[in-house]
DNA sequence: AAAGCCGTGGGTATCGTTACCCATTCTGGG
DNA sequence: CCCAGAATGGGTAACGATACCCACGGCTTT
């Protein structure tokens, strides 16, 4: 069925012709270019619909722009990112780019070798979700491609910075476990597999500040940190690691919702319960943790609006802006049933 | 800090004068062609690591290949793609290719965005993964550049599919429930947005195959469908329309985990219990399914064996296949504590 | 009325790589 | 020892779109 005549591209020059005028005119068209009247525009855009033509790729992108942008992210499990992508893509509805994504994975070689995937493929942009690369290549990618950076804090001078105020919101669920008399608190974090300097990253920055509170509360000595990743199987390792200690925890803080489902399977299974025997907070609200029969506390961060902000910074680098912007959103603490008084039956 | 100078990329031009050969010669070297001696192969190959020469994805495309996939998947924050996707990426692993994703959406208008973006740039290859097009459509798309399906059972004579047995799923599902004893089992289905013919889309033939094996155990009154979407917000309104029955279900069978999650938040929150008062098994087995305090029973389908077939497909068809492939998995039911017997007490 | 300018349209070199073809050297058999 | 044919290397015209330039006609300005 249909021919099986595998015919020839519609290129600019068949629309030339078709419309009687030059490829370069039609390329004026195309491009919104000045020197064009409004009669050639109209008889180009007609032959262009009748044609069905599709500007090529690749062609473009030899010449300058691809009208594509990058998006690397770690791995598409966590649904957090979801809702980064859903305000991406909000943002970037109405323009002529595209966004394709890439999965950098959890170490520094697999997140090079996808950067440079995104870099030969001549994307206009890239915005990085969450990077483990150190400052210094990140901002050897971002010289040659305009960049916005999703996650970690470290000002540049040559890239935009988005990211949510990990320090207060890892403040706010601490003093919160604090508040309800909980003073054997312990953390789930992830293992540093970056290289150059970690201090910028989120879980370094959330680890961090756990220890800062805990010692600002006298509870230095109380301190007890499990480094996995942000998985299920992640918060499910640490927290029996965790759980094999004596005297236990009271409270678990996990850096992230996914880890903390781990745990709660992990509480589970040791035969306890949330909030009963063990408080348990996450951080990302993800769609899960509202759930009822999890309800978990956790810090909301609005990844739609981190997500649209990322894409507003690159499209108006594309436009031709150089200063460097960082911008920070301020996390509110969702207090839900996972977290209860320290001591206090359920 | 480090200069400032915009150095123009390194061609093959460059690597030709360095290597004292023609540019040809290095084209040879770089496609493993015919005509080159080892000699020339190792001068050439020692040019490309000195320079740090990559290949200009673009300009290859101007001549054929990108070695670029394209992946279309609807959306990312369904947990089983990530299986698929690094089954995929595995399999990728050892070639030139590299895989880049793209969002089509939940409905088809997007989706054929979607896909014109990937064949405008010139992709070598496609994998869809659960599109929502029709047979025709795909197949236009499959005509113009290699594709594989994953997920939708029409077989086609210009692409090649993969899916798991949703037919045998199901029906693993519904028989389970039956044999503990349940007569009014519900169905949460996905709403369609397809055009064309659905019948072959996955989340038809569950539904389809639940009404069959309910009227086939004589069950065709007790039939209750409520279609909404794969996601846990889907899933969660589903169940509340299926609570507000009366006489109540005594079993849920939702069509994809994640759908079974909402469900399952909508039982707690009418103050039933699972499975208690109501069984619950869902679709995918993924990670969060098989968590202690969650304990969901479901259909296992592998994804990673899944997206390493497609992924395999693929190679052999941009290596020359052209006659299709229908791979079929067998899906395996994982029986855990969201199922119990029907009126039995916890 | 002459000079300059603006608005409009087109010619053409160019981006980096590949594939086709030709030229040269080398090998082995008669 | 000569010649056919294989092995090896290179020249060059594309691929499709763009951006720099120039040409031309009509209008305003002095």
């Amino acid at each position: 069925m249909g021919g099986a005549v595998r015919r020839r591209r519609v290129t600019i020059a068949d629309v030339a012709s078709h419309a009687q005028v030059s490829t370069t005119a039609v390329s004026k068209v195309l491009r919104n270019a000045y020197g064009v009247s409004a009669a050639m525009r109209d008889r180009v855009r007609a032959a262009i619909d009748e044609l069905g033509y599709r500007p090529h790729n690749a062609a473009r992108a030899m010449r300058g722009r691809t009208f594509t942008i990058g998006v690397l992210l770690p791995h598409i499990n966590n649904p957090f990112f979801g809702e980064i992508l859903d305000g991406l893509m909000e943002q970037l509805g109405g323009t002529d780019y595209q966004a394709i994504l890439i999965q950098g994975g959890r170490d520094p070689q697999g997140e090079h070798r996808a950067i440079d995937a995104l870099v030969d493929r001549q994307v206009d942009g890239i915005l990085m979700i969450a990077p483990l690369g150190s400052k210094a290549e990140l901002e050897e990618v971002a010289a040659g491609t305009p960049t916005v950076v999703l996650g970690p804090h470290e000002k540049s001078a040559v890239y935009d910075s988005v990211h949510d105020d990990d320090e207060a919101g890892a403040e706010l669920v601490v003093e919160h476990l604090i508040a309800l008399g909980h003073r054997r608190i312990a953390h789930i974090g992830q293992r540093d597999a970056s290289r150059g300097r970690p201090a910028a990253l989120l879980h370094t920055i959330r680890e961090r500040t756990y220890r800062r509170v805990m010692a600002e509360h006298g509870l230095a000595g109380e301190i007890a940190v499990a480094a996995t990743s942000y998985t299920e199987a992640g918060g499910h390792a640490a927290a029996r690691e965790l759980l094999a200690r004596d005297p236990l925890p009271t409270a678990i803080f996990a850096g992230a919702d996914l880890a903390a489902f781990g745990a709660l399977a992990a509480v589970y299974e040791a035969g306890l319960t949330v909030p009963g025997d063990i408080s348990l907070a996450g951080y990302d609200n993800t769609r899960m943790a509202g759930l009822a029969h999890i309800s978990l506390t956790t810090v909301d961060q609005d990844g739609a609006i981190l997500g649209r902000t990322a894409a507003r910074l690159l499209l108006e680098r594309l436009a031709g802006r150089s200063a460097a912007v960082d911008f920070s959103l301020s996390p509110t603490l969702i207090v839900r049933r996972s977290t209860a008084r320290s001591g206090s039956p359920c």
